[in-house]
DNA sequence: CTTCTTCCCATTTTT
DNA sequence: TGGGAAGAAG
């Protein structure tokens, strides 16, 4: 089959990334530093697999957004022909849930099971929480979300609660044991409701293929190759499920990069990436260390960062790129002048003819950008923010996701709740009676009556809700169902939203998304996995005349790189101290999330050492570490001096309003002239 | 019971 | 700032 040579003989690769993509069969490890080109490998030994004759639907490929996975087939598509687009692939979340919805039943699931978001799963942990069981937990007892994370992490990390609560959040620990309660709680809800969320969708697939053989054994011969992507990132479930996947051949191949583990919050840990060779004996290693990405000052930077990491996998990064400029330490006096600088230099490299969408903002955490969106807004300089909030946690795409998801599913408690509480008139205790109404009529098989409720104040409303759902008639589709609903959900969502003019646009998206479905269970899948392209909250969507800069969380930038990358190198400062984040192990892990940062720039870096005005941005008086902690990896470990310049922005003028609007200027000339304000100082 | 009001508290990252 | 808990009013 020597019809595609230039896969089959790859000229354009480095010695490692062909031994990579030319790897036969048995367990294959690549080890792949930033921008070493691991995804063109992976492309390339999926085109070449596929071109050898092995049928596309027999490779699996697990990557840690959907996004990479459609880029990657794409790619592969480009390479070698459209066969590449029917590789198996997606997150392990979508993975997990494609097989569940299949053999559900061997579990004692529907196969119409409901997928809990975060914010569904937080529902959950509030209705159990008001449950009247619980009724004497105090105030001094973790708030909702706080509970999702102590009940992920446990199931994640595969501990129990005391341990998870001692470690994580030893000033809860004497309410250790109600906790477990509630825990226990949490799980039986869920069962009853026949819902999974994140973490089950792991657990139960993991426990599907120890307990169903049969299963596992089809699987097995139906992937003959398997691929997993980000493989620092995987926990130790996904690592137990990738045992049971792979067939006797062993044709299991992960990529990753223990320097760029930051997800251990998820229960991630680097370790699994070196321990899989002990899994799989007789591991093929290969080291992809060539940079293609940055030039070489801003690897000697990010090199000389990740070298005091206490655990590392020596591999430092090399480029030929050996011209450039050096990273840039910027100090500014104020949240508004790092706001200002920060827009200053966007326009001028965008002067010089870098497109916005080649510059990026990275941040800690989402709500750094504050003050920047702000001046961006003023400016006129369109923005996108990744990892920001998602279309989906839209409170009136909710309303209209919980109809379909009780019409799929009519044991989903928390989209019932929502949907009763939509009726002016009812409250919590009215929708609990009446969703116990709904339940039992179901068992017998019959639509709720309406005496139950005649004659109240909310009858009518309730009844047109409740034959929406019930009275199905016309098409079956997404689209049809939706159309049905939004004649329903339009009167109270106009009463609802003050502003549902701006929120009307949202509904219409949800039409577009849906049309691409034709069965409710895929649509509402992908819409609680992994919204689909389009269904991201869009800053400034309108009027765009070219591709935005883009603002990202540091984690949702991860494997992306752009020309010009300024980092706000923040950490939140909610630990007691220093000593505090070393014993956890936290500080390790911020060190490589500043590395992920640093590796994304291909030829301008601009660290800028915090200035988050957290009065401004939230009142905060908790005395612990502080902000700058994570810049300071970079200062007072002579790093900057040897391998940054340093310069300190400060402004003529402080004007500072109460929230800092006032001091925005109208144009950037006024009162802020780099040339004349900013002194350049090299250490 | 629901809805409105007031007070108090906590604040990362994401599938 | 925003959400939740608790109290007050309808």
């Amino acid at each position: 089959m020597p019809q595609h040579p230039q896969i089959l003989e790859p000229d354009d690769l480095n010695p490692n990334q062909r031994e990579a993509v030319m790897h036969g069969e048995g367990p294959l490890l690549i080890i792949a530093g930033a921008g070493s080109g691991k995804t063109k490998t992976l492309v390339h030994r999926v085109a070449r697999l596929v071109a050898e004759g092995v049928p596309p639907d027999q490779i699996l490929l697990l990557t840690f957004t959907r996004k990479s996975s459609q880029e990657m087939l794409r790619r592969a598509t480009l390479l070698l022909d459209s066969r590449c687009q029917n590789v198996s692939g997606g997150t392990f979340h979508a993975f997990a849930s494609a097989v569940l919805r299949r053999f559900a039943g061997r579990l004692g699931y529907t196969e119409q099971f409901s997928i809990l978001d975060r914010s569904d799963a937080e529902d959950v942990v509030q209705l159990v929480k008001q449950d009247p069981k619980f009724a004497d937990v105090g105030k001094r007892f973790p708030k909702k979300n706080t509970l999702a994370d102590i009940f992920s992490k446990v199931r994640n990390t595969q501990s129990r609660i005391p341990e998870v609560v001692g470690k994580s959040y030893p000033h809860f620990f004497e309410c250790a044991d109600r906790i477990a309660e509630m825990f226990e709680a949490y799980q039986h809800f869920k069962r009853h409701m026949q819902a999974m969320d994140y973490d089950d969708l792991l657990l139960e697939l993991l426990n599907l293929l120890s307990t169903a053989p049969d299963i596992a054994k089809a699987l097995q011969n139906q992937y003959r190759h398997v691929m997993v992507d980000e493989y620092q990132d995987t926990n130790g479930i996904q690592a137990e499920i990738m045992r049971f996947l792979v067939n006797s051949k062993r044709n299991i191949c992960v990529v990753g990069d223990d320097a760029q583990s930051i997800y251990s919050f998820r229960g991630a840990n680097f370790k699994n990436i070196m321990e899989f060779p002990t899994l799989f004996p007789g591991t093929r290693i290969v080291t992809l260390d060539q940079n293609y990405r940055s030039t070489q000052p801003i690897l000697d930077l990010t090199n000389a960062v990740i070298a005091r990491a206490k655990e590392r996998y020596a591999k430092d990064l090399f480029t030929e790129k050996q011209d450039g400029q050096r990273p840039i330490y910027v100090e500014t006096d104020s949240e508004g002048s790092q706001s200002k600088f920060i827009v200053q230099k966007i326009l001028e490299y965008h002067e010089q003819g870098i497109a916005l969408n080649q510059m990026a903002v990275l941040m800690r955490s989402g709500w750094h950008s504050n003050d920047l969106e702000v001046t961006l807004q003023a400016q006129g300089i369109p923005f996108v923010k990744m990892g920001g909030f998602k279309f989906i946690e839209l409170a009136h795409v909710k309303d209209v996701i919980a109809f379909l998801r009780v019409i799929q599913n009519p044991r989903d408690r928390v989209s019932w709740q929502r949907i009763l509480l939509l009726v002016e008139g009812v409250g919590p205790k009215t929708a609990e009676a009446i969703w116990l109404k709904i339940q039992s009529a179901f068992q017998s098989g019959l639509v709720p009556d309406a005496s139950f409720f005649a004659g109240k104040s909310y009858s009518t409303s309730l009844e047109k809700l409740l034959s929406c759902i019930f009275n199905r008639q016309g098409g079956i589709t997404p689209v049809a169902q939706l159309e049905r609903i939004m004649e329903t959900y339009k009167p109270i969502f106009k009463q609802r939203y003050e502003d549902f003019h701006k929120r009307q646009a949202d509904l219409n998206s949800i039409l577009t998304i849906a049309e691409r479905y034709t069965s409710l269970d895929d649509f509402l899948t992908e819409m609680s996995l992994e919204p689909p392209d389009g269904s991201q909250v869009d800053v400034e969507a309108k009027d765009r005349d070219e591709p935005p800069l883009i603002l990202s969380t540091i984690h949702s930038a991860k494997g992306l790189e752009w020309k010009v990358v300024f980092v706000i190198s923040a950490i939140d400062g909610y630990l007691p101290s220093m000593q505090a984040l070393d014993d956890i192990g936290q500080i390790e892990e911020e060190r490589r999330l500043m590395y992920v940062a640093l590796t994304r720039a291909k030829d301008y870096l601009f660290v800028i050492k915090p200035h988050i005005d957290w009065n401004s941005a939230q009142a905060y008086r908790n005395p612990g570490v502080r902000f700058s902690k994570l810049s300071r990896f970079l200062v007072e470990s002579h790093i900057a001096e040897q391998w940054m310049d340093k310069w300190v922005i400060a402004e003529r003028r402080q004007p500072r309003g109460r929230f800092g609007l006032e001091s925005l200027p109208d144009t950037l000339d006024s009162g802020y002239s780099p040339d004349e304000d900013t002194r350049k100082y090299v250490l």
